[in-house]
DNA sequence: AACCCGGGGCT
DNA sequence: AGCCCAGGGTT
């Protein structure tokens, strides 16, 4: 048996503060479908896509009947675009839908029909990007891979580099540190993953962290430094009233209500929308491919 | 690197 | 009324 060298000694053994976190996502783990037993790559995938950018509490509704509208990758490849939209409701970002839609269509096409499970298969579907592909490969099949969110970098900048938030755009260090902190063995960095993205989401949360409960609080360098810099923080304030945004909401739910196709260049519930800002919106929906264009009105 | 893209619930 | 939030794609 070869001598274990010290560095590689460090490098295997797990920081305390990630074992602490993984036992402490063995006893605080919410139950969620997409986490049970009897989960399914194609359940992950969806939820991953749904969870970006939107609330566990708004996910679940929409998630269950999709679920049970297309159990499977086949089942929605078999629905229209329209029906994926409409299904999407109100979870915002409605791109995700027909995303969702195309990877359907494609895993068909190539894949038999199945969730592939390396990245780069993963990475060449659409709406997959680097965060929903290492999610997928975790906690789908249970690889060990980096998975790297918000909620996972804010536990680590606070927790290891005492940072009070993290920084627009991930740096090489940054993500060597948290590459370095992923367990060796899968089951403990799919706990990790997990884990330390449930306790940023319940615990260390961005602006009010609930520090008095944190399994990491007696070994966090934010806390052990004074907890600096949340306060002057800058933050992401981002305009909704009277954007075009909000326009392409309106459009999207009033088409999503509408049986038939709607003209809505002068439709009277988009009378209070600015002239250009409703041309706007409605150019760059139809460029968007989310709703097209026809000689009585516009349609999902 | 910068910009665009929803929406609801909480404080 | 303001603030928060399980990213991805395009330019």
């Amino acid at each position: 048996m070869p001598p274990t060298s010290p560095t590689r000694e460090t490098a295997h053994t797990p920081d305390h503060r990630v074992t602490t976190v993984i036992d402490w996502f063995h006893r605080e783990a919410r139950d969620l479908p997409w986490r049970e037993a009897d989960r399914t790559p194609w359940g992950v995938l969806v939820s991953e896509v749904m969870l970006q950018q939107t609330p566990v509490v708004r996910v679940l509704p929409v998630w269950r009947e999709w679920m049970e509208r297309w159990p499977t990758p086949r089942d929605l490849a078999h629905a229209t675009q329209a029906d994926a939209v409409r299904a999407w409701g109100r979870l915002g970002y409605p791109r995700r839908a027909k995303r969702l839609w195309e990877c359907a269509l494609v895993l068909v096409e190539r894949h038999n029909g199945h969730v592939p499970s390396s990245r780069e298969d993963l990475l060449a579907l659409p709406g997959i990007g680097d965060y929903t592909a290492g999610a997928v490969r975790a906690f789908a099949f249970g690889e060990r891979d980096i998975v790297l969110d918000t909620n996972i970098r804010r536990v680590i900048g606070r927790a290891w580099r005492a940072e009070p938030l993290p920084a627009a755009h991930q740096t090489r260090a940054e993500r060597e540190l948290a590459d370095s902190l992923v367990p060796a063995s899968a089951p403990a960095s799919v706990a990790w993953n997990a884990g330390s993205m449930e306790l940023g989401a319940l615990v260390c949360t961005a602006r009010a962290p609930k520090c008095a409960e944190c399994p990491l609080r007696h070994d966090c360098a934010w806390i052990a430094a004074g907890s600096p810099g949340l306060d002057d923080a800058p933050r992401r304030t981002q305009a909704w009233h009277g954007t075009d945004r909000q326009v392409r909401g309106r459009i999207m739910a009033l088409l999503r209500e509408s049986r038939g196709p709607l003209a809505l260049d002068e439709h009277c519930a988009l009378d209070d929308v600015d002239a250009d800002q409703r041309h706007r919106a409605l150019t760059g929906l139809v460029a968007d491919g989310l709703i097209t264009k026809a000689a009585d009105g516009y349609s999902l």
